[in-house]
DNA sequence: GGGGGAAGGACTC
DNA sequence: CCTAGGAGTCCTTCCCCC
C-alpha cells in the first residue's frame, strides 16, 4: 500500500497495494528514554513552542519523583492501564483482518476520499491569531521585572502558562506549581488576574473585528478570522492608493512592486495579517502569532509553526497543503490528544501522511466518526466557515477542595456551588433542565451523575433539590465508607436563553414562580389546616435510604436555617419553601421513587415549536380532563378516538381502554417484575413535546398486553377556556366570573384575566371533584378496570395494589389529602394523582397566561424559543461530508458486497 | 433500528 | 510539609423504549 502523491488531479491516490508493516507500541514512547513507569500521560510534553531540545530525559525522572506514590499518580497508572488494554484490544482486532477486508476498506476510503476532495475549498483566507504566552505576557508587562527571569501564571497546585524562560527548564501549561518548582527552583509563579486578561482580550478583538466582524472567539487568547472580504477590499485600496501614495506601510513596498494589475495575494495576506498583529502590539504592547490557511485546521497548525511573534501563510492550493500535511505530526492537529496519539502510534501512524497510508486500517479500527474525521486531516480538510454563532449548551461551577467526608460538609458544598451556579444562570438570563453532579473522589476517580429537571429552572432551590438527592444517592453507595471527595462540580444543561429585552414576556418558570409567591400569602394562611403538615411521617426517600442517622440529610437544619419554610413533602418529608418548590419536589421524588423503572420523557432540547406548544397545551388541558371528569369507559374511548382524529400525533399500537380492561381482566396476578416500584406518574408539567407522545402509563406489570395508552383526549379544555374569553377584549365575560366568585372567594381580588382564568379552572376542578372523583378513582384503582396502571412492590402480597396498598408504598397518610393550591379535599389516597393535580393547578395559570397574551407576544415568546441554533450542527462538525459518510458507510458496515459492485473507479 | 437519556471519556484553552 | 484546575464541547457506549 505504497501510496504516493500523484501530479494527477486527485492527490490521493493509490498507487499500489503494499502491506504496510505495523509495529505494536503500547503507551510509551519510544521517543523517550526515560518513561515514567510506562505512564505515556505524564510525561512532559514538549509540543508547545519554545520547548525544543529539553532534557526529556530529566524532566520526566523529576515528574516521576515528584508523583510517584500519590494518589494522582495511582490514577494515572490505571489510566494507562486501560489505554494499554484498549491499544491491545485494538491490536488484536487488526491482526485478525483479512488482506481481503483491507482491500475492500481501502477502495471504499478512496472512493470517500473522491467525495471529501469536492468539498475541498480553497477559496477562502483563515486566519488563527494567538497571543504569545497570553497570561505571562501580560504580567511581564505589567511587571517588567518578570520579564528576564522564569515565569508562570498559576499556583502551586496549577500553572496556567508560563514564560518562554521557564519552558527551557520544561514548566509549562498544565502542571502542578510544584513540579514546576521542582525543575525550575527559581520560578516565580504569579497569581491569575482573569479581569486583567479579560481586558486585554477586549482590546484585542477590536481590533479583529475590523478585519472580520464575524471573527470567532475561541478564548481570551485566540481566534479565527476569515479575512477573504477584507483582502477584497485592501487590494482594490491599494491599487487605488498605489497610483496616489506609495508609501502606505514600510511592508506594502514590497507589494506595491507588483503593479497595478498584478497585486500579488500572498504577499497582501502577509502585509496584512502583519499589520493585525503590529496593530495588537501597539495597543497592548504583547506579541501574537498568527497561521494564515485555507481552513480553520490548517490555520491552527499554522500559527504554531513560527511561534512566538511570527507567522505562517500556508499557499492556497491542494499541491502546497498536501506537502504540508505529509510530514505533520498527528499530535499537533487540534482534536488528537495524548490518547488518540498513543492508538495511533501503536498502529504505526505518526504524521498525517501515515494516516492516509493507513487509511484502510483506520476505517476497520475506529468508529466512523474517528474514521471520517482522519480522513479530513490526512486531506487536509478542515472547516471553511468561520461564523460565531454557537449557543452555550450548558453552564457549570466547579470547585476543587481538601479532602471532604462529611456527608453535612459535602450537603454545605453542595449547597454553595448550587446558589453559585444559579447566580451566574440568572446574570446570563438562562434556565436549564438537566442537573448534573461531578464528583472526585480523593482517589481521583471522577464520576458524573445528572438528571432531568420537569422544569427549566434557574432557582438554586430546584438545582439544590435535585443535586442534593444525586449527592445522597453516591454517599448511599458508598455507605459504610465514607465518601471521600476532592472535587465537587454543578452542571445544568438543555439551556433555554432569555432574550435580553424580552423579559418582560418572561419565562414560564419564572411565570409560576412568581404566581406561587403571589398565591404564598393564602397558602400561608392555609397551611396549619393543611393536611401537609409535620405530622405526616417521613417514609420512603433515596436520600435517606438505609442511612445512619449522621450520613442523612439535616431537614431538620435545613428548616431551621430556613424561616420560610412553609411546605413539608408528604412522601419524604422534605420542607419546602413554597408550592412551585414543593410541587418540583414532589416530581422528583416520585421519579426517583419509581425509578428506573419510571420512565419519564423529557424533551432533550428543551424547547418547542409553536405546534408542539399548542399541542402540548391543548394535551395539557385535555389529560385534565380527562383526569378529572371521565366517569365512565365509554367515555374514556371515546375521547381516545377523538384524540386520535386531532391532529395530536396518533401513537402506534393504540388500543383502546377497555380493549385493554380486557386483556387486563384475564391477568390477575403481576409478573414478577412488577414487584419492584412500578408507580406510574402521570407525565408532568414540562412543555415538552414528550408530553403529549410520552406514555402516561406504563404497561407494565402487564407486559404480555398491548401498551395501554392513555392519551389525552378531547380539546374541551381548550375550548373551555376559549369560552371563557371573549376574542377581542382577552377577558373572561361576567357569567364566569360570578361563577367563579361564588365558588372561590379569593377571586373577587382578580386583578387580570390571567388570574381569573386560573381560577376558572380551579373552579372547574372543584365543581368536578365532588361528583366524579370519586368514582374516576374508583374507575382507576380497580383491577378489572384499570385506567392507570399501577404496579407495586407491595410488600403483602402479589395481587394487584389495591388503592390502599399504592398509597402505603408511597407513605401516603390515611386521611384525606387536599390540594395546597385550590385546597380541594380528596378523597384518593394517592399522591400521584394529588401531585398531577397539583401539576395542573399551578400549569392552568401559566397556560391561561400564554393563551391570554395577545398574539404579538405569544408569537415573541415562541419565536423566542424557537429562533436560537439548539440544533444547528456544531461547527465542527462534518457537514456534507458527514452525510457523504453515512452514504458511504451504508455500504461500508452494511452491506460490504454492495459496494464492490457499485464501485467502478 | 432509531431516538433519547445517562454516564464516561477525550479534548480544548 | 503538602500539593495535580476549571469550564466547556463533543463523541461513544449502554440502556430503555417504541
Amino acid at each position: 500500500m505504497n501510496i504516493t502523491p500523484t501530479e494527477s488531479k486527485n492527490s490521493f491516490v493509490v498507487k499500489s497495494q503494499e502491506e504496510i508493516p505495523i509495529k505494536l507500541e503500547t503507551g510509551s514512547a519510544p521517543s523517550s528514554n526515560v518513561k515514567i513507569a510506562g505512564l505515556k500521560t505524564m510525561e512532559i510534553n514538549d509540543g508547545k513552542a519554545g520547548m525544543d531540545g529539553l532534557d526529556k530525559e530529566y524532566i520526566n525522572q523529576v515528574i516521576f519523583n515528584a508523583s510517584k506514590g500519590t494518589s494522582f499518580f495511582d490514577h494515572q497508572q490505571k489510566r494507562q492501564q486501560r489505554i494499554d488494554q484498549k491499544i491491545q484490544e485494538m491490536m488484536t482486532m487488526c491482526s485478525q483482518l483479512t488482506e481481503a477486508q483491507k482491500k475492500t476498506a481501502e477502495e471504499k476510503m478512496d472512493m470517500f476520499t473522491l467525495v471529501l476532495e469536492k468539498e475541498r475549498d480553497l477559496s477562502r483566507t483563515i486566519v488563527h491569531i494567538d497571543m504569545d504566552a497570553f497570561y505571562a505576557a501580560v504580567e511581564m508587562r505589567d511587571d517588567p521585572s518578570l520579564k528576564e527571569i522564569p515565569m508562570a501564571v498559576g499556583s502551586l497546585s496549577m500553572l496556567s502558562t508560563s514564560n518562554y524562560h521557564a519552558r527551557k527548564f520544561g514548566v509549562r501549561a498544565a502542571m502542578p506549581g510544584f513540579i514546576a518548582k521542582k525543575l525550575c527552583p527559581n520560578l516565580i509563579i504569579v497569581p491569575c488576574n482573569f479581569k486583567k486578561y479579560t481586558e486585554v482580550s477586549k482590546q484585542v478583538r477590536e481590533i479583529m473585528r475590523d478585519y472580520d466582524p464575524d471573527f470567532l472567539p475561541m478564548s481570551l487568547d485566540e481566534a479565527y478570522l476569515d479575512i477573504t472580504d477584507f483582502l477584497q477590499q485592501r487590494k482594490q485600496q491599494l491599487v487605488k492608493q498605489n497610483l496616489a501614495d506609495d508609501k502606505i506601510e514600510d511592508s506594502t513596498t514590497e507589494v506595491l512592486k507588483y503593479g497595478h494589475l498584478e497585486l500579488d495575494t500572498n504577499s497582501i495576506v502577509e502585509m496584512v495579517v502583519k499589520e493585525l498583529r503590529h496593530r495588537i502590539f501597539q495597543k497592548t504592547q504583547l506579541t501574537a502569532s498568527a497561521g494564515i490557511a485555507p481552513n480553520m485546521m490548517l490555520a491552527k497548525v499554522c500559527s504554531d509553526k513560527n511561534k512566538p511573534n511570527g507567522q505562517f501563510c500556508l499557499q492556497s492550493t491542494k499541491e502546497a497543503v498536501k506537502d504540508f500535511i505529509t510530514t505533520l505530526p498527528v499530535k499537533k492537529v487540534p482534536g488528537i490528544g495524548p490518547v488518540q496519539e498513543q492508538l495511533l502510534r501503536a498502529l504505526g501512524i505518526t504524521t498525517c501522511w501515515d494516516l492516509w497510508k493507513q487509511r484502510a486500517v483506520v476505517s476497520l479500527l475506529f468508529s466512523p466518526n474517528s474514521a471520517n474525521f482522519y480522513m479530513r486531516v490526512a486531506m487536509g480538510l478542515g472547516c471553511t466557515e468561520v461564523k460565531n454563532d454557537s449557543t452555550r449548551k450548558s453552564k457549570s461551577v466547579e470547585e476543587t477542595f481538601g479532602e471532604i467526608c462529611e456527608p453535612k460538609k459535602l450537603y454545605n458544598k453542595c449547597e454553595e456551588l448550587c446558589r453559585e451556579l444559579a447566580e451566574d444562570l440568572q446574570s446570563e438570563g438562562m434556565t436549564g433542565k438537566v442537573v448534573g453532579l461531578k464528583i472526585k473522589t480523593v482517589k481521583f476517580d471522577l464520576r458524573t451523575r445528572s438528571m432531568s429537571l420537569q422544569y427549566p429552572t434557574s432557582d438554586w432551590r430546584n438545582i439544590f433539590r435535585v443535586a442534593k438527592q444525586l449527592l445522597s444517592a453516591e454517599i448511599t453507595l458508598a455507605y459504610p465508607e465514607p465518601l471521600k471527595l476532592r472535587l465537587m462540580g454543578v452542571r445544568i444543561a438543555n439551556l433555554i436563553h432569555e432574550v435580553p429585552g424580552e423579559s418582560q414576556q418572561g419565562l414560564m418558570t419564572d411565570f409560576f414562580y412568581q404566581k406561587n409567591q403571589e398565591k404564598h400569602n393564602i397558602q400561608n394562611n392555609k397551611k396549619q389546616e393543611s393536611e401537609f403538615s409535620t405530622e405526616i411521617q417521613p417514609q420512603l426517600s433515596l436520600s435517606n435510604l438505609n442511612l445512619p442517622v449522621s450520613l442523612q440529610f439535616d431537614d431538620h437544619q435545613s428548616i431551621q436555617n430556613n424561616r420560610n419554610v412553609s411546605f413539608c413533602c408528604p412522601v419524604c418529608h422534605q420542607p419546602s419553601q413554597d408550592l412551585y418548590e414543593l410541587n418540583g419536589h414532589l416530581d422528583e421524588c416520585l421519579t426517583l421513587q419509581s425509578s428506573p423503572l419510571m420512565n419519564v420523557h423529557v424533551g432533550s432540547k428543551g424547547i418547542v415549536d409553536k405546534t408542539e406548544f399548542s399541542d402540548c397545551v391543548r394535551a395539557k388541558t385535555d389529560k385534565k380532563l380527562h383526569t378529572w371528569s371521565s366517569t365512565s369507559l365509554e367515555t374514556f374511548d371515546e375521547n381516545c378516538s377523538t384524540y386520535s382524529s386531532n391532529n395530536l400525533e396518533t401513537p402506534k399500537n393504540k388500543t383502546t381502554y377497555s380493549d385493554n380492561a380486557d386483556t387486563l381482566l384475564n391477568k390477575s396476578v403481576p409478573s414478577e417484575s412488577s414487584k419492584k416500584l412500578n408507580m406510574v406518574v402521570t407525565n408532568r408539567t414540562s412543555f415538552s413535546k414528550h408530553l403529549v407522545k410520552s406514555e402516561l402509563y406504563r404497561k407494565e406489570p402487564f407486559q404480555n398486553t398491548t401498551n395501554v395508552v392513555v392519551s389525552p383526549a378531547v380539546s374541551k379544555g381548550m375550548e373551555y377556556v376559549r369560552s371563557m374569553d371573549t376574542p377581542n377584549t382577552g377577558r373572561p365575560n361576567t357569567e364566569s366570573v360570578n361563577k367563579i366568585e361564588a365558588f372561590i372567594p379569593w377571586s373577587k381580588t382578580a386583578k387580570n384575566s390571567a388570574v381569573l382564568s386560573d381560577k376558572i379552572e380551579c373552579c372547574e376542578s372543584l365543581k368536578n371533584k365532588t361528583y366524579e372523583m370519586e368514582s374516576f378513582n374508583k374507575l382507576r384503582m380497580t383491577p378489572n378496570q384499570p385506567s392507570v396502571s399501577m404496579a407495586s412492590n407491595s410488600l403483602h402480597n402479589e395481587e394487584f395494589p389495591t388503592s390502599n396498598s399504592v398509597c402505603q408504598e408511597f407513605g401516603c397518610v390515611t386521611e384525606s389529602l387536599s390540594c395546597p393550591v385550590c385546597d380541594i379535599q380528596f378523597k384518593s389516597q394517592s399522591l400521584v394523582l394529588l401531585n398531577e393535580h397539583i401539576d395542573n393547578c399551578l400549569n392552568k395559570v401559566a397556560i391561561k397566561e400564554i393563551l391570554s397574551s395577545d398574539s404579538s407576544d405569544y408569537g415573541k415568546f415562541v419565536k423566542r424559543k424557537t429562533s436560537r441554533s439548539y440544533e444547528k450542527p456544531s461547527r465542527k462538525k462534518i457537514k456534507t461530508q458527514d452525510i457523504a459518510l453515512r452514504h458511504i458507510d451504508e455500504y461500508f458496515c452494511k452491506k460490504p458486497q454492495k459496494i464492490k459492485e457499485s464501485h467502478c473507479e
